[in-house]
DNA sequence: AGCACA
């Protein structure tokens, strides 16, 4: 059997990570290479015997998810293949959202979960107070802001970066030092029509795709994160 | 290969 039959859900399962890489840097880089996707809740990942080599990422709509499963889908990530599906079952921060979190305490997970049903059932009514902490556990960069087209649209990893909210004073000449310092970078391209907005291509698509890790959410200014998707070819 | 929430 290949990816199994998991039922669509916000969090995705990765596995096939390279686990020489540092459980922090792992969630980091994770978080960036995601983000592009849609908005992340949660990143999270184990180095236990049991878990090393595998993390989940919650997104905040199951869509993002979707996209995340099939296009990152065998991205070699620190030189291996990412293996990717559906989470099997919730993660807390989904159901912190949703009201329905519980403490784990010692029971089994499916008699747990219908436990919860029932709790939850009688409980309706009172619990309307979302309690979420957002953004990344570890905390990673600013998430850049998503919204629009954005995730219905998803595009394939490629060598050229789509970079957004740039302050308009950017130069080329800022945007070549920041991308020049990562392998493969071959230029940088403002558009003089669309101030704000830029292309940078690299020579393959493992090179764009580190420095958008690397670059992904960093300030130019203070109100200006930079978002960096692939750009549609 | 391996499905958790330190």
């Amino acid at each position: 059997m290949l990816s199994g039959d998991i039922p669509p859900n916000q969090t995705i399962y990765i596995k096939n990570l390279n686990e020489k890489i540092k459980k922090d840097e792992l969630k980091r880089s994770l978080y960036c290479l995601f983000s592009q996707y849609g908005r992340i809740l949660d990143v999270v990942a184990l180095k236990t015997p049991k878990l090393r080599g595998q993390a989940w990422v919650c997104f905040s709509e199951v869509p993002a998810a979707s996209n995340a499963v099939r296009q990152m889908q065998n991205f070699p990530f620190y030189d291996k293949p990412m293996r990717i599906q559906y989470a099997k079952t919730k993660s807390d921060c989904i159901a912190k959202e949703e009201g329905s979190y519980v403490p784990r305490e010692k029971k089994k997970k499916q008699e747990e979960k219908a436990a919860e049903r029932k709790r939850r059932a009688d409980e309706a009514q009172q619990s309307a107070v979302p309690n979420g902490t957002h953004g990344a556990s570890n905390g990673g960069p600013t998430p850049p802001f998503r919204q629009g087209p954005s995730t219905q649209e998803a595009v394939p990893p490629n060598n050229i970066l789509f970079i957004e909210n740039l302050p308009h004073e950017t130069t080329g000449r800022m945007l070549e030092m920041l991308f020049e310092q990562y392998p493969g970078f071959k230029e940088v391209r403002l558009i003089e029509a669309k101030p704000g907005i830029a292309f940078v291509d690299f020579e393959d698509e493992v090179q764009s795709s580190m420095a958008m890790q690397a670059l992904n959410g960093f300030k130019i200014t203070p109100q200006n994160p930079m978002i960096i998707t692939f750009a549609k070819k």
